[in-house]
DNA sequence: ACCTGAACACCGTTCAAGT
DNA sequence: ACCTGAACACCGTTCAAGT
């Protein structure tokens, strides 16, 4: 049977996954595919463009229930939803070596490919930020969650190296509270949120 | 005359800064200060341990009054310390293509070595952040910093290759907005500093 | 001490030619 | 339509050997 993109692209997340992105060479994934390189320049334009895939791949488990949109939400539970959906992109990315690197990478080139990036944006504008600060306050968080993301990962590289190189824990906790600063700076310090009350 | 560390990372600056990191292989290096590659093996361990230097050098021209060490200043004007810090850096930054990878890279292998980083921390401090929360604090401005330089500069290269993908503006004025929003965040919301009154 | 020459084991991309 | 074979122009790193 013949090769399919989707079956590259599945292969290149399954690399990536395993040995991370240093591994993730053309001609590794064609060895990998069982063809000749030349063969997966017939499914994708080039590197980048497969990279592109492999984000929008990773970020494509993320549950429905986390995206929900539907019928606007009063700002409070919106506020809650940005909460929940970047700690989910966040849970997507952790397990993935260089997952950051690849999800930067696709946000430059195709931002439109990322489905839950935007709907963050969507969410922080049904929490209250104005439409023309929506952008950047993504932005924000964002490089928030990738920053959190790459540094909990190099930490556990670094560590494995026996590279030992004390410095704070930056995992869930600091990025809770990353994402608190920036919630609270976007959108003024919280309250209570009226939960269907 | 024998060739000197200093020359390896100052040429490595150089090709850095007009072709960006693509074009800073240790062989276009070597060519470019006339020797063969091996050479470079003599007075730097490796490509990464180089890019250390080559960052800690783009940071090294920040100007001591911003750094202004010195005694503890009061809460507000330490703010305003962090602040034209924040700015010094990113101005460091912007003119010089993939900067903001190379500095991530050396913060993670070596976060000594870059001492505006180190200080911005300890500015963080000043200002009133407690110690338990300065290094996330830190980390969540130079993520912020680091992703507004990117972001800026991937959009020149796409514009110059006339890829006009619209999206919002993110230059300097969204980098304030964002410091603006984390500070308000992380030590409540900006008063009128009394300077020296 | 400092560098050359040469090798080792890789890269991404292209493209005529095959089926 | 889909893939092979082979080439082009590169990489980072090592290391005996030279001076």
């Amino acid at each position: 049977m013949a090769l399919t993109r989707e079956q590259v692209v599945g292969t290149a997340v399954g690399i990536l996954s395993d040995f991370g992105l240093a591994d993730l060479s053309m001609r590794r994934l064609a060895r990998e595919l069982d063809v000749q390189v030349g063969a997966l320049y017939w499914h994708v334009k080039n590197k980048q463009e497969l990279l592109v895939d492999v984000a929008a791949r990773l970020l494509g488990g993320i549950d429905a229930g986390v995206m929900h949109p539907g019928a606007p939400a009063d700002p409070g539970a919106a506020r809650a939803a940005v909460e929940r959906l970047a700690r989910a992109v966040r849970a997507a990315l952790v397990p993935v070596p260089d997952s950051a690197e690849v999800v930067q990478l696709a946000q430059t080139m195709q931002p439109a490919a990322l489905r839950p990036l935007t709907r963050l944006r969507d969410l922080l504008e049904e929490a209250g930020v104005p439409p023309a600060r929506s952008a950047w306050a993504q932005h924000l968080l964002l490089n928030h969650i990738l920053g959190s993301v790459a540094a909990q990962q190099d930490r556990a590289v670094l560590e494995e190296a026996g590279t030992e190189r004390g410095g704070p824990d930056l995992g869930e906790e600091a990025f809770a509270w990353g994402v608190d600063v920036i919630l609270a700076g976007v959108l003024g310090v919280r309250e209570p949120s009226p939960r269907t009350a």
